[in-house]
Formats: C-alpha cells, sequence, structure tokens
DNA sequence: AACAGCTACAACCGCAGACTT
DNA sequence: CAAGTCTGCGGTTGTAGCTGT
C-alpha cells in the first residue's frame, strides 16, 4: 500500500525501457487508448499519463511511419510553416503517419538552423523594398501539392495572369498564383496589391530572402 | 585513439483550453 | 459558476550517435 505522495515519488521519467513499451502496447492493444491516467496506472507503468500518451503517440503507435521524410513531404512543411507558423500538430495532419514531434525536430534542427529566423525574416520583407524575381521553387512542376484543396482559408482570385512562382510575406504565401492563402485574407490581399503596385504584377522578394528561402532551390535539386 | 562539436531525436515541462464535478 | 482534472500543444532540454580534427 502506498501514499499519493510515495506514487507521484514513483513515477518514472526517462527513456523508455522495451518492457514498459511492451507493457504499453499490449494494453492498448487489448483496451485500446483511453483516459491516459488510468490507462498508465491500469497497465502497470509507473509513469505519468501524459508520458505515456507521448510514448504511444510519437513511437509506439504502428500508424507511424519510419525513415526519413520524403522530399514531398519536406516541401509541405516549408509550405504549410509559411501558413501557420509552429502549428505542429495542424502540419502534422496533412502528413499521414509524421507526428508534430518529428516535424517540430525536423524544422528546427534542418530547416531553421538554416536560415534566419522567422522574425528576421520579416524584418527583410518589410525592410527590403527593392524588388527582384524570385526563382521558381518550393514546388518544382510535376509534384504540385495542392494546398488550396485541402485547407479552408479565405480565398481570392488573382489575374490570369499571375506569376506561378511561390514567395513569402511576413506570414502569408501565395500559392502557384491561384490562391492567395494566409491567416489573414485581407492582409494578404493588402501584401500583394502593394507589391504588385510597386513591382508590377507577378511575386517579387529581395535577393537576400531569396538567398535565405530555406535553401529551397538546394531542397528541390536533392528531388532530381 | 581520443576528444570536441554537431545533429537528430526522444522525452519533459509549462501552459491553455476543454471537460467534469 | 468555481475549482479541479485531463488532454493536447508548443517550447525546450538531454543525450546517443556521428563526424571531423
Amino acid at each position: 500500500m502506498s501514499t499519493l505522495i510515495e506514487e507521484e515519488i514513483e513515477v518514472r521519467k526517462g527513456p523508455w525501457t522495451t518492457e514498459e513499451d511492451t507493457l504499453l502496447t499490449h494494453y492498448i492493444g487489448r483496451h485500446g487508448v483511453g483516459p491516459w491516467n488510468m490507462l498508465a496506472k491500469c497497465a502497470g507503468l509507473k509513469r505519468s499519463g501524459k508520458s505515456c500518451r507521448l510514448r504511444w503517440l510519437n513511437y509506439l503507435n504502428p500508424d507511424i511511419k519510419r525513415g526519413n521524410l520524403t522530399l514531398q513531404e519536406q516541401q509541405l512543411i516549408l509550405q504549410l510553416h509559411s501558413l501557420w507558423g509552429n502549428r505542429w500538430s495542424k502540419i502534422a495532419e496533412h502528413l499521414p503517419g509524421r507526428t508534430d514531434n518529428e516535424i517540430k525536430n525536423y524544422w528546427r534542427t534542418r530547416v531553421q538552423n538554416k536560415q534566419p529566423s522567422s522574425s528576421s525574416l520579416k524584418e527583410m520583407s518589410s525592410q527590403f523594398s527593392v524588388p527582384c524575381q524570385l526563382p521558381e521553387c518550393i514546388v518544382p512542376s510535376g509534384s504540385v501539392i495542392n494546398i488550396s484543396e485541402q485547407i479552408e482559408f479565405p480565398q481570392h482570385e488573382t489575374s490570369p495572369n499571375a506569376y506561378a512562382h511561390t514567395c513569402v510575406d511576413n506570414n502569408n504565401l501565395v500559392l502557384n498564383g491561384s490562391y492567395n492563402i494566409g491567416r489573414s485574407g485581407q492582409d494578404m490581399e493588402a501584401f500583394r496589391l502593394a507589391s504588385m503596385s510597386a513591382v508590377g504584377e507577378g511575386c517579387w522578394i529581395c535577393n537576400e530572402m531569396t538567398d535565405s528561402l530555406w535553401q529551397c532551390r538546394e531542397l528541390g535539386e536533392m528531388g532530381n
């Protein structure tokens, strides 16, 4: 018999053992996922419900895809991050078999460290007014990811002549010249009109931003 | 071979919102 | 309606393994 305090002390932390993994997997296999705190106790695990949930969702769940992210997945992450920022769980919804933790780790280790911070990107986008054209990148032809069909966002048709380039402003993304997608449709439209009035129709961005746009060209070449 | 630095990933923490009592 | 609990999310940290010197 143990007191509450003793039980709290007994809560294990740190890396999971294979025995713990087995216990959790077998329990969920028999009973399914339920209230995690109760599940942890019933499964005989000296872990918090939170820890069990994380272990299952990020590691033990058989639906999880193993191995490196594919090029398309990487591109999708970049695009979705442009749309939503650090809303990893939302991004993960559009990458079946990938977890928010995995995407978050990918972003922090392989994308964020190789580019200026998003805030500096924002600063750059507001500071530089001399435009140059953004090379077509991020979504190579033939690997179009039709985000606009998957995600509910305010949509604004652009003129038929809009370029099929992709560019980033300080919170938003223009995809394929067909839709303006962003957290704020009005903001996006304002940005688009402002940029178009300044430099003509299309998407434009400064050299420095081009260089820093997540090595998107390199990313594109990886798939070739 | 030994060490340092780097990278990738698993796991924890704190917080906020939803839900229950 | 308030308090307590649970759940999920995003940020952060710890560490094992890899690579370069």
